[in-house]
RNA sequence: GGAGAGGUGGCAGAGUGGUCGAAUGCGUCCGACUUGAAAUCGGAUGUACCGAAAGGUACCGUGGGUUCGAAUCCCACCCUCUCCGCCA
């Protein structure tokens, strides 16, 4: 959520910067704000009044006034009279404020300054690549990770769709030993690298989903169980942020570091023709994620530590990747920059994302009421969120799957996992 | 699912409808005493909004209602706990 005050204090250059993501315009918000704000001052004025009556009757009554005397009676219909006027004015502002709270929940977060302009995913920027020499060298005679997968019979699609619908996977044998070797890895570096485990429900409800920014925009991206206000989670990003809603943590907290492995449930609405074999897109995957909440002077360097610690996977791996940049057009609706990690896929002769790594500012804190507090100083502050997927399980074994498959059909399984997998070869 | 109890400040826990934003204790912070510490003593200690400030307003699970006035009374809802049943 945008900071209404900022809005207020500097409307030019919010404005500027939304419009940098698209069309958005906020002088609707600017005139309600300013609406609200005058009807406040008049409630709190009849308020004050209302509270004035109040007492002084009570200390009448104390001091062994009649109650049904005169003085009294007149204080009575004053304050019955403040009462109408109230009356009148509240529901005005509720209603004002209620707009206001639309509005302010259906903007997207500010771009940083050092994100590039940009209308789509074409104009992203690369930032690196990594692995070079792991490249396959003969790519053209390598088959998609899916053909691959059934071929060794660790995965079974058919099977998946009879028990749930397409775009769900079963895996079998050493391809749910692989996800799940694959995963212990991911969680044993980070948690070597100091982001405490987290298992969260895997159910999360309505508030939890607006806090982190799902909704109310997205609803058409979850799955909901409309008879108990809970939602399947898209991604751990959404209960670990709301692991500290409504909190006040001590500074000297800061920064916490998550990592929650979790599965991620999606209905990608509006994605039937993309992706339809394999493991890239799927209603329900596996995803390690990384999360932290930072004070706000060190969250950039926080967003760099973040990336590299997701680059550390692919590179245990010798995944073959690169880091790239996205532009305005392209950003998540939280986030003030984002880092993807795109992983080399040889069958389709692309890098696919296997990682998005973002900063989302103080934009989810302040949707999610989560602030610190300095001993000493007054007042609190936001705390800003960093997110970023180390890495997405199905995705992995899928760039596994093609990149490391043999000629004769086999796949070598990666030096790193062999110890999980307690073997070399698929 | 059945029966009961309860939701108050960081925690514990009071609160006859009238200076209650809320006693008290613990905790925390500052200070004094002390070589240091403990103990003891003194003081401070919720959040948000409006205001230059003085100060004002809101918040005692949530939303309504009664009243000049509600933490306190009424209604609805949500949540938590205990016992029973069921269950991995």
């Amino acid at each position: 959520m945008l900071d209404l005050k900022q809005i207020r204090q500097q409307f030019d250059q919010v404005q500027a910067a939304l419009s940098r993501r698209g069309v958005y315009d906020l002088s609707e918000l600017r005139d309600l704000d300013q609406q609200q704000r005058e009807l406040e001052g008049q409630r709190s004025q009849l308020q004050a009044r209302s509270n004035e009556i109040g007492k002084t009757v009570g200390q009448q009554m104390r001091n062994g006034a009649d109650p049904n005397g005169p003085e009294i009676q007149a204080l009575r219909d004053e304050g019955n009279q403040v009462k109408a006027e109230l009356a009148e004015l509240e529901p005005r502002e509720r209603d004002i404020k209620a707009q206001i709270e639309a509005l302010l929940l259906a903007l997207p977060n500010l771009p940083s300054d050092t994100t590039p302009n940009g209308k789509d995913e074409t104009e992203n920027v690369e930032i690196r690549r990594w692995g070079d020499e792991y490249l396959p060298a003969n790519s053209e005679s390598l088959k998609p990770h899916w053909e691959v997968g059934e071929a060794l019979g660790i995965f079974n699609f058919e099977r998946a769709t009879k028990i749930a619908q397409s775009r769900f996977v079963a895996l079998m044998g050493l391809g749910a030993a692989l996800e799940r070797a694959i995963f212990t890895f991911m969680l044993d570096r980070h948690t070597a690298h100091g982001y405490t485990e987290v298992m969260p429900p895997y159910l999360v409800n309505t508030a939890s989903l607006t806090g982190s920014g799902q909704l109310p925009k997205f609803s058409e991206e979850s799955f909901r169980c409309d008879r108990d206000d809970l939602w399947l989670s898209p991604t751990a990003e959404v209960p670990v942020t709301n692991l500290h809603r409504d909190e006040i943590l001590p500074a000297e907290s800061l920064p916490l570091h998550y990592c929650s492995y979790t599965p991620c449930f999606r209905r990608e609405a509006g994605s039937y023709g993309r992706d339809t074999r394999g493991l890239i897109r799927l209603h329900q995957f596996n995803k390690v994620e990384m999360y932290k909440f930072v004070h706000p002077d060190t969250s950039e360097a926080e967003h760099q530590a973040l990336v590299q610690d997701a680059e550390a996977i692919l590179q245990a791996l010798k995944l073959p990747y690169r880091v790239i940049e996205l532009c305005t057009g392209d950003l998540g609706f939280s986030a003030i920059k984002t880092y993807d990690l795109e992983v080399w896929m040889p069958s389709s002769n692309s890098y696919r994302e296997i990682s998005s790594c973002s900063n989302c500012g103080d934009f989810q804190a302040r949707r999610a009421n989560i602030r610190f507090k300095t001993t000493g100083q007054k007042g609190t502050q936001y705390v800003h969120t960093l997110n970023g997927s180390g890495l997405a399980v199905g995705r992995t074994m899928a760039a596994i799957l093609e990149n490391y498959q043999q000629p004769d059909g086999s796949v070598k399984v990666p030096e790193v996992l062999q110890p999980y997998l307690k073997r070399e070869w698929l």
